[in-house]
DNA sequence: CTCATGTGAGACACTCCTGTCTCACGACGA
DNA sequence: TCGTCGTGAGACAGGAGTGTCTCACATGAG
């Protein structure tokens, strides 16, 4: 068993439970508690595997949609499409990564934290950008926005967990919503 | 210094910390560990206090709102209007109750997730009457309609805890961009 | 003044998790 | 076949949190 597929299985078990310990995950991985410390020397240092991942992959999908390129173009059309498009991403994501969204210590850990802040910002700016090419409202600031889509992503996970809502389309559904919002339109 | 006291100090701390125990509590409080432990048995009854008075708080809120009395009045602006006062609440409660929105013994405890449940269910009712009303967007679940509203208020709990956004006028911004998320209003 | 009550501090045993270590086993290549 | 390497199992000590108990002290009522 590969650190990759160890580290597949811890994700999966903390999402079902965030209080895991180490014995809990080599359990679940079917390997020894000792096996699991040779491959990472404590909980902490697991974990921070885990969230520098989960980092790793927003930061693939922010790289893969050229936030910079498409913000600076200030193309309203393409900054929507690119905004639906991350959100519909980030879901996908979350299957994995869910509880890398509210756990406490990824959202402490210094560096996690930096980096994570940085993200932050990327989105920011192609949101500012939303705004001034007027797709995106502009009457709040563009880092509420940026919060609030993650928000939705607590929700879509939290939404899977209970079952209140199929996964396929969940993508969609979340960057649908962002967009839109829950008021029927009134240009239909 | 009565329970009540002792509780909100508790509740502040858990906000700070989820992870604090019972010690960091008490010192929180200015009062021995014993004298903790004689009001609360346990660290899962205090717990179970917290998440019970914040069930409490989410159902004073529906009853204020009277949420099936709108619901059955069937009035759109009405029941629009319910809707936003009801986010604008929630969100001024997840000052003192934040921590409860995403802990994971609170969503696990059978008794509080029984509960959760049927009040999940009495904000769906009033969800799907706005849908029946015109008001709100019918090609969405009633249920993530609800579940989109949590994800908001960890959002404005999180956005409060970076600082992006001033307190003030936050529950606002929450039921604004539920009913009309970010796009730019074409009817300005 | 005296006594009862509530409190803080500390001690204690217990549990759980962690991190380390050793040892025996089995697979695999030389 | 024989060694090597990775692994699982188990033992161990240390640390942290919990829950209980005792005792000394202060406050306040009678």
């Amino acid at each position: 068993m590969t650190p990759d597929e160890i580290l597949a299985v811890a994700q999966r078990q903390l999402n079902a439970d965030p209080t895991s310990s180490m014995a809990d995950i080599a359990r679940a991985a079917h390997i020894g508690r000792a096996t699991l410390h040779r491959y990472f020397a404590g909980r902490d240092e697991l974990l921070l595997e885990i969230g520098t991942r989960s980092l790793d992959r927003w930061e693939q999908r922010l790289d893969e949609a050229a936030v910079e390129d498409v913000a600076a173009g200030g193309d309203g059309g393409l900054i929507r499409s690119t905004v639906e498009q991350l959100l519909e991403r980030f879901t996908d994501d979350s299957d994995d990564f869910g509880f890398a969204l509210t756990d406490h210590f990824l959202t402490v850990e210094p560096g996690l934290a930096a980096r994570a802040e940085a993200l932050h910002r990327r989105e920011v700016v192609l949101f500012a950008a939303g705004q001034r090419a007027g797709v995106l409202r502009d009457d709040v600031s563009a880092a509420w926005l940026s919060t609030a889509g993650y928000g939705l992503l607590v929700a879509a996970r939290e939404a899977i967990r209970v079952g209140d809502v199929p996964r396929r389309g969940l993508g969609a559904l979340v960057s649908s919503f962002f967009l839109d919002g829950a008021s029927a339109r009134q240009h239909d």
